[in-house]
RNA sequence: GGGUGGCUAGCUCAGUUGGUUAGAGCGCUUCCCUUACAAGGAAGAAGUCAGGGGUUCGAGUCCCUUGCCACCCA
């Protein structure tokens, strides 16, 4: 084995050999039951971030961990058009070409898009592939293929068949700057500070009434002024007119009681085509709707004199007009909530147009009764609430783009009857009225609509494909939380009403990755951690590990490059135990598994040890606590194996019993072998690397078996004993230090080992190979022992270090007497828990025994640094 | 306004059927290049588990409450 594992060089090959002999394929156990993950299908622009590399390192675990667990493991990968994010792309692209998408055309923009595609599209792929993702390659897909279209068209045609889908005028946000409709997920509302501005409304046949508003421009839209029915100022002035300023147009006063007396003057102005509470005002008084605003956030001819004025250069100028006019009263500063796009940051208008919705409402009831019923999972369980609140508060959802890269919609308007014709298959007449004159809907489908079918439309679905049958439904869907109601809750959604069948049965969500402060990572901070460059240094196991075990479902993650160069150091440690024990083998290959009976202290532990560590870890994955698991096998293979057990190995190794020499490394393999196993949906690559330099039988660790706990290899009285020697162990390392013992300076000692003669006489090498004690002298009970000596107690097991030069007596009384201390709170605490006869009687027996256990060694221990600190003091 | 999560060592966090003297990484102190590993080893210092109340033989863990921080929805 080399010195070091080579991740730069080995990583890749190690994917290619996995991927090339068809492991990541399902077909390697055809028979076996299914575990099936859709991949949550990265933007086709995007590049990778750390959010692709944690939930790629989820998935790939829990891949990795069915397969070898025997199931016809499938992890569909794909990516998504991103129908904004592409189009953008092209566009900037063209733009440097110094055309655009307008001048070239539609077709020409959609072969240039697709041209884009297939130059670019891959790079996300093959940076998930770094990360060691074992996908079915075979099987990946793009929301915008043949297959994945024809879903589309299916679900959107039945939906329209079964009247969930209408088109018309609503009230939606407007993206200025893209030009198209989006959705209200699409967009982020943050309290911003502005202004409230205070005006007069005048009052048609004189007076007035003070209104205030943060956005002044939008009076020019005004089809109302409401004030509260029970508001005693204003009483008078319902039922008469107002007149919009500037415009003279008269618009009524209104009761409602929606109005907040408090808030402004307690009259509000009212304008329908611009703001959503005022749109449903508008729908209970049937108020005109008057639209002010093109689509590029100019004013139009409804806007008077500030026709064609961007929105906020009609801002300041109505309102300066309004000055000159007499009609403001204040300006005052006021913190409000701003809606912004979630794409680029710009503040979106919301405005009257005519668009498709999904009347959600029957498909959001089936969504909650899925996971009500138990039919569906999510994990942590608390965010079943969030889905259940979202799903009951939904608002039918605005599917139309007015974009170009996309699923077009499948409807045809008829310029005879304008009537509209929805249809599978391409129509050439209308279906109303049998005109040819049709034209398609310009408008294609958010990218969502699509991604909502995704865990059947990329097994076959419309088509009942043997996939289909096969694994659908899917098992699992792993994705950030942040997705839940864009993604997981229409995939629910979606799957339930068109496969009758909840598209997976567990939802797991994973929290963000932040920052190593927990601030979120951006370009404008510099607090960006980039996982290429990670990958690049460190490998992609160090990320992994790191990204695994460093968070727990739905909490968000701080990240730190600190964390990545300790699992990086974890890797080498694993690598360094393993080339340990490879370069001890000579010729060695292991036959049975190890036998308990025929082994040493060491041995009997470090199994009973692995043993628990295999159930816990099992336990552990059974309730998908990840990264629990993964410290915990960490914390075995480095603070037990390698500090303990390997060490301790090394008096076998290089001793002259054959027997003991392979009974030694007999263990060293099984343990590693094992530890290996319960390692490798972790950190693939170099696992796998060192299971082939390990004499560990045929074929890769990828299809190995999962390891099971072996109840033979339980040994609690071998535990207890082997605690008694690491911590005399400790003690003399301890004692040694403290008497500034040089490390190389070989010692003697004299043990009276109390009841645990035996194994004290027979590992008595451990206390040279681990703390350079040469000359052990066993004590019979009544033998003197000497003076100038430091004492070591556990149990009650005593040494004596005879370190005559070295020690002060009366610094070693007080370490005794600190000792004494420590013993007698300890012993104070748990006799007063045994005197509690609630406690002794309700506790669980084994509770019990294991305070009572304590207690006898502590009062042993007590007795003999007792008996030594009266022996000083004579 | 409604909801969710968090508050544990200097920093970042883990701690899920309530049960040893509450753990880890980084940082800090001391020592060691001992033939798997200095990407390492050994020893050590460091926490009234946000405050208050309750349930319990026993609470970081369960319940109530207050405070602060973050996020989601309206």
């Amino acid at each position: 084995m080399p010195k070091t594992f080579d991740f730069a060089e080995a990583e890749p090959r190690l994917y290619r050999w996995w991927k090339e002999n068809g492991w990541f394929k399902p077909e390697i156990h055809p028979d076996a039951e299914p575990f099936v993950i859709s991949i949550p299908p990265p933007n086709v622009t995007g590049a990778l971030h750390n959010g692709h590399a944690m939930f790629v390192s989820i998935e790939d675990l829990m891949i990795r961990y069915e397969r070898m667990r025997g199931k016809a493991a499938l992890w569909v990968p794909g990516a998504d058009h991103a129908g904004i994010a592409t189009q953008l792309q092209v566009e900037n692209m063209l733009r440097g070409e110094g055309t655009s998408r307008q001048e070239i055309g539609r077709d020409e923009f959609l072969r240039r898009t697709w041209e884009w595609k297939a130059k670019y599209g891959g790079r996300i792929v093959e940076q998930l592939r770094r990360i060691g993702a074992s996908c079915d390659w075979d099987r990946e897909r793009f929301t915008l293929d043949d297959g994945l279209s024809r879903a589309v068209r299916e679900a959107f045609v039945a939906l329209w068949e079964q009247g969930l889908i209408y088109r018309g005028p609503r009230l939606i946000n407007w993206s200025p700057g893209l030009q198209t409709a989006v959705s209200d997920l699409e967009v982020e509302r943050a309290e911003e500070q502005g202004h409230l501005y205070y005006f007069n409304y005048p009052v048609e046949g004189g007076g007035s009434v003070p209104v205030a508003t943060t956005r002044p421009e939008t009076i020019l839209g005004d089809t109302a002024v409401a004030v509260h029915p029970d508001d005693e100022r204003y009483q008078a002035l319902i039922g008469k007119q107002c007149l919009v300023p500037m415009l003279d147009r008269p618009i009524p006063i209104i009761a409602d009681a929606y109005v907040d007396r408090e808030f402004g003057t307690g009259a509000l102005k009212i304008t329908p085509g611009h703001d959503p509470n005022d749109y449903e005002i508008g729908q209970r008084h049937n108020l005109a709707i008057v639209n002010i605003m093109n689509q590029d956030a100019t004013l139009n001819e409804n806007a008077g004199p500030y026709a064609g004025l961007d929105r906020f250069d009609a801002r300041k100028k109505l309102w300066a007009d309004m000055e000159a006019a007499g009609m403001t009263l204040r300006v005052e500063p006021h913190a409000h909530v701003v809606p912004r796009s979630q794409r680029g940051g710009e503040i979106v208008e919301p405005l009257v147009s005519t668009q498709w919705f999904v009347k959600i409402q029957p498909l959001a009831e089936k969504a909650t009764a899925a996971v009500r019923d138990g039919r569906i999972t999510i994990v942590p369980d608390h965010f079943e609430k969030v889905y259940y609140n979202w799903l009951d508060n939904i608002q039918d959802w605005c599917i139309s783009r007015q974009l170009w890269w996309g699923h077009r919609i499948p409807a045809w308007h008829c310029a005879d009857c304008h009537q509209i014709t929805v249809a599978r298959e391409d129509p050439t007449t209308c279906a109303h009225c049998g005109s040819q004159n049709l034209h398609q809907d310009a408008d294609v489908l958010d990218t969502w609509f699509s991604s909502g079918l995704w865990p059947f439309s990329t097994l076959g679905w419309p088509e009942n494909t043997p996939d289909l049958q096969r694994y659908y439904p899917t098992s699992m869907m792993e994705t950030g939380y942040d997705i839940l109601f864009f993604w997981v809750a229409r995939m629910i959604m979606l799957g339930l009403w068109f496969t009758d069948d909840a598209p997976f049965h567990t939802v797991y969500l994973h929290g963000l990755v932040r920052d190593e402060h927990g601030r979120k990572m951006s370009k404008t901070y510099g607090n960006v951690i980039d996982p290429l460059e990670i990958i690049a240094q460190y490998g992609a196991d160090p990320l992994r590990f790191t990204l695994l075990t460093g968070s727990s479902p739905g909490n968000d993650m701080n990240l730190s490059e600190s964390r990545i160069e300790y699992s990086r150091n974890f890797g080498n440690k694993l690598w360094q135990m393993s080339r340990f024990v490879w370069s001890n083998l000579d010729g060695f290959t292991p036959g049975d598994d190890p036998d308990p009976a025929r082994l040493d202290l060491p041995s009997r532990w470090i199994l009973s040890r692995l043993t628990g560590l295999v159930a816990n870890v099992q336990r552990l994955f059974d309730t998908f606590q990840y990264s629990e698991a993964g410290r915990q096998i960490l914390e075995f293979l480095w603070g037990e194996f390698a500090d303990w057990y390997v060490e301790i190995s090394k008096n076998a190794l290089y001793g002259d019993d054959v027997t003991h020499r392979k009974g030694t490394l007999n263990v060293l393999l099984y343990v590693l072998n094992t530890s290996l196993r319960l390692l490798h949906p972790y950190i693939p690559h170099i696992t796998e690397e060192i299971w082939h330099y390990l004499p560990t039988g045929d074929g890769p660790l990828i299809t190995a078996e999962w390891p099971q706990a072996n109840p033979a290899y339980e040994n609690p009285g071998a535990e207890a004993d082997f605690s008694i020697l690491a911590e005399l162990v400790r003690g003399i390392r301890n004692a040694r230090a403290e008497y500034k013992v040089e490390p190389a300076r070989r010692i003697s000692a004299s043990i009276a080992p109390g009841t645990h003669r035996d194994f004290i006489d027979t590992h008595r090498d451990i206390f040279s190979r681990l703390c350079n004690v040469a000359d052990i002298t066993l004590l019979a009970s009544d033998a003197d022992v000497p003076d100038k000596a430091a004492t070591i107690v556990a149990d009650d097991v005593t040494i004596y270090l005879p370190l005559a030069d070295l020690i002060d007596l009366d610094a070693e009384r007080a370490r005794l007497q600190g000792e004494m201390e420590n013993l007698t709170t300890q012993i104070t605490r748990t006799d007063g828990l045994l005197q509690n006869e609630s406690f002794v009687s309700k506790a669980k027996p084994e509770v019990v025994q294991r305070e009572r256990d304590k207690l006898t060694s502590l009062m042993a221990s007590r007795q003999a640094v007792e008996e030594r600190l009266a022996s000083l003091t004579d």
